[in-house]
DNA sequence: TGTACATCAGTGAACGCGCGTTCACTGATGTAC
DNA sequence: TGTACATCAGTGAACGCGCGTTCACTGATGTAC
């Protein structure tokens, strides 16, 4: 019988995603400052220095939880993505919206660590955190481009001309995607998103629910209006 | 020489003013949970306990610094709308709009006092905070209506069909504004609501800028889209 | 005009708390010979 | 197979800190007679 590791001691990469989960879990009922070392390791029946062991300092482990949730939302919507049956640009970009969307109220706390508030004293090493933050997006951008250039997406007049400083983008996505990008384009892209994303702020803090009654639904209804103004529906 | 008030000794009502103007600062510069009475009192050069002569709890003061930014906004965007020389609702949905990014720009952590991050172990009395959310974008609705009622605001095609759910507000609305109001027009609020307001979020998160550069530009954009999707401009 | 009293903002000490981080240490486990 | 050693996760005590809140108090000011 194989047995790779031994079942009782956790090993050191067993115990890093336990101190981790154990850091989403305090933040899920306390809020993203609410975190502590000493709250975790009694969380863990371990004593507070024995985290040093796996984190310098707390504000590794922070950096850990945002990278972690940069990475388990761009895998949901991703996973959303690959589950379209069609080829329509349209269904892949409503399974990515509405995952977006699922992802944050199913982890709210995590989506306002990587899209909210910062923890108090806290300070997001820019290099790490700013890739990650459009990856998620970039996703969809990919599906904007191709039904674009399938002649599919239509510019709506409203969006007909971008403001200038858009460009600014431009090169750096052009070389990404290896084909000339037109500033339109991006400026559908962010405001989709801005769209959604604001919903989504106002729902998480219950200022969307007065109004529409039903989060989930009104979501839904949007990014089909969304799709139907673009002419991909 | 009439003095109603001794020069030197500041009187409640000021020392009441200045204690939240000190909470407001020292949150600006060490974000929403980063307030703390003792902080404040040092900054005041007075002690702690003195506070209580003033709030009773710490809870009491954030409560009021809450509701104090919600006026502040609600003003801001009333000031905003009377400044339009024009009749059209169209000129002043758009200085409304442009005034509410404006406040979230030039009072950050105001802003994601009532529409974002709690501070940890507070928690806003409901029954002060719901109506004073809304009521900032009612205003706005006012003129929705209005322009609606006028034959100006044409319903675009594809918000056709809000969800059924929107309904539950619609009686409450017409009561308030005492004419029938159509559930398209709720949806179409709402809607423009997250728009502007994801954009802001974005914006102060800094997940906008790389994507169109100058967010100011991009938001008066989208503005304008807006107003000229609902036919307005 | 002078005295006694009430009011009340602010003081200073103290409480018990949880925090991040350091330090020298223990003790189990794996490895080399 | 047995012994000596290295590794290293985890311990427990301690540090200095800032926090919200309480309490009995001081002392200036205004008021009543």
């Amino acid at each position: 019988m194989v047995r790779p590791k031994r079942a009782e001691a956790p090993g050191r990469d067993e115990m890093t995603e336990r101190i981790k989960s154990a850091a989403r879990e305090q933040m899920a009922t306390r809020g993203t400052a609410g975190l502590s070392l000493r709250a975790v390791a009694r969380e863990l029946d371990i004593t507070a220095p024995a985290i040093y062991n796996y984190f310098a300092r707390l504000d590794d482990l922070i950096t850990a939880l945002i990278v972690d949730a940069f990475s388990a939302l761009a895998d949901a919507m991703r996973a959303a993505e690959a589950d379209v049956p069609t080829p329509q640009p349209a269904d892949r970009i409503e399974a990515m919206a509405l995952a977006y969307r699922e992802w944050a109220v199913a982890h709210p706390v995590d989506f306002q660590l990587i899209y909210g508030n910062p923890i108090p004293g806290y300070v997001a090493p820019a290099e790490i955190t700013a890739p990650l933050a459009l990856s998620a997006f970039l996703g969809m951008f990919r599906w904007y481009m191709s039904a674009y250039s399938a002649g599919q997406l239509r510019v709506p007049a409203e969006y007909a001309q971008p403001p200038k400083q858009i460009e600014t983008i431009l090169a750096q996505l052009r070389q990404d995607s290896g084909e000339p990008v037109p500033a339109e384009i991006v400026a559908l892209l962010a405001s989709s998103w801005a769209r959604i994303h604001g919903l989504i702020m106002l729902e998480l803090f219950e200022h969307l629910q007065p109004l529409v009654g039903d989060p989930a639904e009104f979501y839904a209804y949007e990014v089909r209006a969304l799709l139907q103004r673009l002419g991909l529906r």
